[in-house]
DNA sequence: AAAAAACTGAACTGGACAGTTTATATCATG
DNA sequence: CATGATATAAACTGTCCAGTTCAGTTTTTT
């Protein structure tokens, strides 16, 4: 019997169940998951899965915290400014637009944007782990390029949201809503380079 | 009886049925809004709404279109470029946060990027009564200022899904996922007047 | 005022699904 | 190999909810 609202983490199959739970989570959406498929796919009994899990809410709250600690630190992996700033911040949009553009980054989104009315913590949970851990870096970055005299920016937290908004500019949405299942990668590249061009025109001492 | 999947207008109280079912869900959402709830609303007979609409989901596929059409009219309203440049964009950015930060039109963000999966002509439908308008107009827009020797744009079609994308800097992302229920109108002049700088500063021939 | 159309209320059906229970089986280890 | 922890299958409970039905009432039309 566990604690009210507890996760209890040990037992052979604890990972099973996370990993089953993942793939129909991703696949269905919160709703469209139903806690049989779940255990159908884990390969695990009804029973098993709420011996670890209080209820179905927390078991999707632990799924969504892994995926986004996993697809915020591939993304996020040092921008170290190698010499040239254009081409490190290329490089950052591509690492960008990856993440928000591949399945389980995308259908994360959808989930979370789709579920943050009924469970408030789980946006702020998905925001920390991912779009903020971009921001920080991003700061630092951009401050670290205005140190050096590189760039010169005025209000660099600005500066900071606006970049990945701009790497985002005709792909997020469409894709959000649907409309389209994936991009080229020379669709992509023209908007990264959009989005560097843009900004460093403005921000950029000398290019 | 109705053709199968066929809305029928007529009827007194088919307003009434269309005005309720908004009010719910804008407040609950598609699954959590019952039908039962919105026949209470609207206070009419289940019977009455069923005989309007063959089902909830074409039921609220007309309220989210009824909705596009009225947000994207107010927000779009033209943006004919007074003599200046820089006034006239500020005013239309300041035009479409106001649009895509209503509590209605953040609802709809909600409700169509959660159910875009299971029902994909929805996005279609959101897309291009809404952020399609949008980008039209502004492309116009663009394509006059490049005509007019105002602007000098490459590829205008990236530079009207830029726009948008820089109003949206640090407010839309909060907000879509509950970590902020509003923004301060300084909060959002800086962020337009952050978008209109940073996009006039690389797309404008002499400001 | 009669006929037709629209509406009502309330009960009902059928299905989906979260979470529980129980009796039984398997595993890990000392 | 014995024992306690872990896992299982399957049936069950209770709830929620979309969509239907129907006998009767109100409104509109003619």
């Amino acid at each position: 019997m566990n604690a009210p609202g507890q996760i209890v983490k040990q037992g052979r199959k604890w990972d099973q169940v996370l990993e089953g739970a993942r793939t129909v989570f991703m696949r269905d959406g919160f709703e469209g998951a139903s806690v049989d498929d779940i255990v159908r796919e884990a390969g695990v009994s009804k029973a098993t899965l709420y011996s670890y899990f209080p209820d179905k809410r927390l078991l999707f709250l632990e799924v969504a915290k892994t995926e986004c600690q996993a697809q915020s630190e591939a993304a996020v992996a040092r921008i170290e400014a190698s010499g040239n700033l254009r081409e490190a911040m290329t490089e950052a949009a591509g690492r960008m637009v990856r993440f928000f553009m591949s399945d389980v980054g995308m259908q994360v989104y959808r989930i979370v944007v789709g579920e943050s009315q009924r469970f408030p913590e789980i946006g702020r949970e998905f925001y920390n782990s991912g779009p903020a851990k971009v921001r920080d870096i991003l700061m630092r970055f951009l401050q670290k390029g205005v140190d050096e005299g590189k760039l010169k920016i005025d209000d660099v937290a600005l500066a900071a949201d606006q970049f990945p908004e701009l790497c985002k500019a005709g792909l997020h949405l469409p894709m959000a809503l649907g409309l389209r299942k994936s991009f080229t990668d020379d669709e992509i590249d023209r908007v990264i380079v959009g989005a560097v061009d843009l900004f460093l025109c403005k921000y950029a001492v000398a290019d």
